[in-house]
DNA sequence: GCAGGTGGTGTACGGCGTACACCTAATAGG
DNA sequence: CCTATTAGGTGTACGCCGTACACCACCTGC
């Protein structure tokens, strides 16, 4: 029984085993099963437990991004800064896939965390260092929104209906029909999904190249972005150029 | 007495009544504080009364998201495809920033609701009626990601520290000091807040005009698409063109 | 050897979503 | 007109959650 203590006692679980084990558990049954019940338990420990070590749940996800941080990779300085921010936003990206919760649980902070800034630091950083205005960093910064996370909000996981909601397997006739009645409701999108399911010769449902997708508008976006640079943009002088477009439909209306 | 009961029985509470009274107590105080309960209490019945109408609160959340929907403008004609895009976009945003808890809500649902299908479709169909392919469609719907609701996912609401967290005034002394232990670990951030708050001469710490921000990404995007529309660009194209960019970083490597 | 701090415990409270049994008043069918 | 059905509101109860608070065991330095 003193060995029961002292076993528990050998590891006497800090900080740094808290979060590890919230991260483990997190992406093992999602961020919306994690509770502290349940992460004292996995830990061999009372939920009060680790409220010696966060002070609270909120902490606990701001601990467990910055430690998701802590797996993304500095900013390489070999390539220019086209290059640097894309690796970045790639390695992001890779971070965030092994870490299925890590999506939501950057959207749900407030951010602000130490962790969380030098990380944007640094990001902005890769701009400046290119020779981008800090006007125009800071547009730019924006304008990536989540992808500088590597994140697109997934707006669509798959867009026709073989969601398979029905427990085994349906027959062909009624996924036809199923299909015929998608197509009749909602043309276009059968129409830019059966698009992606063609263009590879996949199997149907599953044509939806995500790396790509997400590849597609990151350099959309870095092209855009270099262009402006090229040409010396300013934001006061974009302004200027189109003022009307931004007050047309940009001041909300009394309804 | 029994005059209450027929107060009561007045008007029956039907599901358009709940979802009504769900919009507006999620106005009131946010998202994280709207419960079955409190919106029963508001309604002025019993929890377990709402559950005739809803099945449960995933479907009073999507029942929301749809009455949202209900709020956008319909595609307009007249102009062309980007004009389309850009007023539908303008006016999503319009309504979500009338309904503060709507970003949440949309990136909590799994989506798939007829009437988010339809808000998609829909919005397809104006990039296909432009002439752009299935395939160019599909991608670019991709890369506007939530934007097409209207949000962008907000990174720094306000870049600099002045987020006045001591209950009053702090001394001047005290917030220069802050602002130079800022300018001391976070440079670039810093430097890019200066710059959006003096480019407009407004107050230290609200410089930044989300409008712009917005329409800034948006137009960028637009522009983007109407270049590789022009182009004639197609995904098996572009696949060819660069497959060792996608490559080089896209396969998530074991870590 | 004892004081104080560090870290784990036990109990308890108020909130949540919602299952289930119940009641009541309106409605439809004979 | 009376009765069976049912739509809509009620009451109770369960199991989850985060966490406040009082307590206690051990380790450390004086």
């Amino acid at each position: 029984m003193t060995q029961q203590l002292e076993a528990a006692r050998r590891t006497p679980l800090n900080r740094e085993r808290v979060l590890q084990g919230a991260v483990a558990l997190a992406d093992d049954v999602g961020l919306e099963s994690l509770s502290m019940r349940r992460l004292a338990e996995d830990l061999g420990v009372v939920p009060m437990a680790i409220y010696k070590h966060v002070s609270n749940k909120d902490e606990l996800l701001d601990g467990m991004v910055a430690s998701l941080i802590g797996e993304i990779d500095p900013p390489g300085t070999e390539l220019g800064w086209k290059g640097a921010v894309r690796l970045r936003v790639l390695s992001a990206r890779q971070a965030l896939q092994r870490h299925p919760w890590a999506r939501r649980a950057i959207e749900s902070r407030t951010n602000k965390t130490p962790a969380v800034l030098d990380y944007m630091d640094s990001f902005a950083g890769m701009f400046l260092a290119g020779g981008f205005s800090a006007d125009l960093t800071h547009h730019v910064m924006h304008a990536l929104g989540g992808r500088m996370w590597g994140f697109t909000q997934e707006l669509f996981d798959d867009p026709a209906v073989p969601t398979a909601e029905s427990p085994a397997g349906i027959s062909p006739e009624a996924q036809a029909a199923m299909v015929e009645q998608m197509a009749a409701r909602y043309p276009n999108i059968v129409a830019i999904a059966t698009a992606a399911t063609h263009e590879e010769g996949s199997v149907v449902g599953h044509g939806c190249d995500d790396q790509f997708e997400f590849e597609f508008a990151l350099d959309l976006l870095l092209d855009g972005f270099e262009r402006l640079h090229e040409q010396g943009w300013s934001s006061r002088q974009a302004k200027l150029n189109r003022p009307r477009a931004g007050n047309q439909q940009g001041v909300p209306l009394p309804h």
